[in-house]
Parts: structure tokens; C-alpha cells; sequence
DNA sequence: TCAAAAGTGTTCGTAATACACCCATGG
DNA sequence: CCATGGGTGTATTACGAACACTTTTGA
């Protein structure tokens, strides 16, 4: 449909979605079909329309992966990819956005994912090591990964991976497999409760199995956390 | 030479540049010529070549409205602006990249911008309060200027608006310029020497009118500080 | 010798870490 | 009643803010 060596300047949009599926962090993916790359893992994205918002084809993109809606998806975006050689098929500059989608069975996106659909959840780890992605999508991969360690600081970004209703250490839990290291519970618990504006008691509780139940809470309104919980403390 | 409603998607840069101007932040802008938004001030800009990489599409873009060569010159990636009726003449996607001058006299580049050339320096202020700039230009700006501000904290980003060799208290003007208040020139003083990497001593003393003479430094190496000067620390 | 800027010492309050310990529930 | 995880208290340590103080020059 395209010929192979236009002279025209091509746009589009790839997109890294995270989530946690059994204590791991995972990244939404597409199994090639075509070359170049066949085979290979790719971040799910494509082609900006004319007139279309930047973020709307991402999310449209996403949308079009899972077949499912993802209106009320957090995403921002990361950064535009414009090596000359990325695709060699044609010259493609890449605006990538990250996302974060919250424990695929109880959102509805996710692991159930539209039948016949291409895209898959796969450990992120394996992303990075043995099945390097097509493209340069391993460092787009690794850039969003980096941002979204680096928000979580500063962030309420976290909140997004869980429940709307959630336990502290449910939010610990995002942390430590985020950032890579178990944390302090007693400590993250205060420094969670205590910053203005990051999580809000709901007054419920949640008992699972055995040890005293969690008081549920919701995400707080504030973008950006005071003061921010540093990769290096809590550690 | 461009059909005025083709229905193609076109590529841009536009950057960001900063220097400190007799103790104020600054940014390189150019007069409008031609509609829409004539009169108004732009950053520089201009569309990305078809195989041409966006970093050197955003160098280039500079040097063409200097007239000066900035081959040197730190840059970085901003963001990427694609709100669909951003120009009202034709969908274009702009990537927008930071720049830093050091101060411009000594560097050859800035105050002796090309004879002709319609770049000038404006005073930052000025852009973001009355002299509102053409297009989506001030949402750059202002996201530019963010990212310089957070950049001092934690990246030796300071260093590159001042003289290869520097006093202290050069690095100290600079991070109350973009920040804009005043620092402890002790406390600075400290941070700024005991932070691995960030500042080498050259041995060589600078006298500037009275007082004693300040140590000169050049950068370090380091390109994350480690501990960040935090903006509320050293107010 | 005085003003001014560079650079150092010192105190004090706040916040992070480590970890002890109590709480509440299921088995 | 004991194991398990939730949640709080507390001592120690580290670091930033404030500011007094010494150093070194030009006028």
C-alpha cells in the first residue's frame, strides 16, 4: 500500500503500557507478524491521522490493541524518536506516551484482552533482557520505564497501577516493583498517610486471609507529592 | 509553495534557547514577518528534512537564525507539541528541544547574532507576561523554563550558562536567575564544592573589583548530582 | 582601615532510617 | 493462642537553614 522508498515524512505513535500481573511488572505488547522484525516483540502503536490529536492516537492505538475502551487512561507523553534509520522501511518519527492501566482482572482491560487481539502482557524484565523488541522500542521501553521510577517519587502515579479502592500495601507493593527493592512498611505507611493530598481513607476495611485488615483508601487530588518520597529512602 | 489545505502532516522543530542577560534570564526569539501572527515574537523553528535526525534539524534551525555555529551546544529534548489547530495554516507537529547559552558576549554566539539575522534576545519575562509569543509558542516556553528550573536541582545543567571557567558566585547568579530569588552564598558555596562531580577547581583565582578573589572552576563530569540542590533547600 | 565579596564553622530544627512494639484478625 | 500482616512509637542520624565569623582583596 506504501511505497517502500517515499520521499514524505512519516508519523506515528508508539505507546509503553505498564501494569503489575502477580507481583510483576509487565508491559503491554504486540508479536510481529511482518518484517522487518518478524516475530519480535513491538509496543503497540501506528500511524497519526491528519487531524488527529497526538494523544488521541495513542490512545486510539491502545484502544485498537486490547479492544477495549481506555477513556479514563492516565497517559502522558515521554518523547519523539526521530533516528533517520529506526525503521528501515521508511523515515518514521515516533511520538511515545507512557500508561499505566491498573491490575488487568479487576479494570476489565488486560489479560482479558479482545479475542484474537494481538497484544499481550510480558514481564518487562524479559523485554530488557533475552526478546530485545523491534525497532528501538527496547529504548523506548527503557525510557518509560525510567520515567515512571523517577514519578513515583514525586508523583501520585502509583495510584493509577492499583484499584480505585486500594490498601497501603497494595500502593507498597507498586513501589517495590517499580523501583526493584522491598521497602519499609511502617515507614511507607506513614509517609503515604501523612502527604497531603496523595490517598484518601474511604472508612472501609479489606481483610485478606490471615493478619489484622487494611483500611481502604482512594487517590487523593494532588498531582505532585510534599514531600516526595525519594527512591533512597524508605529503601 | 506550500498548497494551503494539503492534507499531509508536516514535521517541526522549534527551540528553546536560554542565556542569562545582565542578570536576567533570557530567550532567543524572532520577529514574525508574514501572517499569521505577524509582528508577534516565534522561537526559532522550522521544518524537520525528510532524513534528517530532529536534533540536528532543532541545530540547524538555531544556527540559521544566529548565524552563528553551535556545534557544542548542550541540547535536549523538551516535548512534542501536535494540538491539530496549533497553525492555522496546515497540521504541524512540532518537536520542541532546550537549549543554554552561556552568557553570550563571551561565547561568540548571542549578542553578536548575525547582521540581518531577525533573532534577539528578549528577557523571559516579557514573553510570558505582555508580549504573549505567536502560536503554541508560550506553552513551550513555559514548559522549556520548567525544565530548566527542575534541571538545576539534580543535573550539572547550570554550568552551561556560564564561562567554561567560572567563579562560585557565577553558578550562584545562575540558579537565582531561573529561579528567582536569592541563595545563601554560604551555604552554596558548600553545596555546590561538595557535591562529587559537579565542580573541578582549576587553581586559577578571578578578581572582579573589591572583595577577595573567588577560586575558579570548571564542570564536572557528573551529570546527575548526587545529593540534588533541592529548590527549597538554600532559599 | 574600611567595605565588600569569598569562604568556613556552628547551632538548631526537621526529617529519614531502623527497629521495637502494639493491634486485630484467621486458623 | 499463635502466626501474620497492619499500623504506631521512638532513638539515632543526617542534612538543610540560618547566621556568625574569618579571609583576602580594592579603594
Amino acid at each position: 500500500v506504501e511505497p517502500p522508498d517515499d520521499q514524505t515524512l512519516h508519523l506515528g505513535v508508539d505507546v509503553v503500557v505498564l501494569t503489575i500481573l502477580q507481583g510483576e511488572l509487565c508491559t503491554l505488547v504486540v508479536r510481529r507478524a511482518e518484517p522487518p522484525f518478524a516475530g519480535r516483540w513491538a509496543l503497540p502503536g501506528g500511524p497519526v491521522r491528519v487531524a488527529e490529536d497526538l494523544g488521541d492516537a495513542a490512545r486510539r492505538r491502545l484502544e485498537e490493541a486490547t479492544g477495549v475502551g481506555v477513556d479514563a487512561l492516565r497517559m502522558e507523553q515521554l518523547a519523539t524518536y526521530g533516528d533517520p534509520d529506526r525503521d528501515p522501511r521508511r523515515r518514521t518519527v515516533s511520538v511515545a506516551w507512557l500508561a499505566i492501566l491498573p491490575v488487568p482482572s479487576a479494570s476489565g482491560v488486560g489479560e482479558g484482552l479482545r479475542e484474537g487481539s494481538a497484544a499481550e502482557w510480558v514481564p518487562t524484565a524479559r523485554l530488557l533482557g533475552p526478546e530485545v523488541p523491534a525497532f528501538d522500542h527496547r529504548r523506548i521501553l527503557v525510557d518509560g520505564l525510567e520515567r515512571a521510577r523517577a514519578k513515583l517519587e514525586y508523583s501520585g502515579i502509583a495510584t493509577a497501577f492499583v484499584d480505585r479502592e486500594f490498601t497501603i500495601a497494595a500502593l507498597r507493593e507498586v513501589y517495590e516493583v517499580v523501583w526493584g527493592h522491598r521497602l519499609d512498611a511502617g515507614n511507607f505507611h506513614r509517609k503515604v498517610t501523612r502527604t497531603e493530598g496523595f490517598v484518601v481513607p474511604t472508612g472501609r476495611r479489606h481483610s485478606e486471609g490471615r493478619g489484622r485488615p487494611a483500611a481502604l483508601f482512594t487517590a487523593g487530588s494532588e498531582e505532585v507529592l510534599h514531600p516526595p518520597l525519594t527512591r533512597r529512602s524508605l529503601e
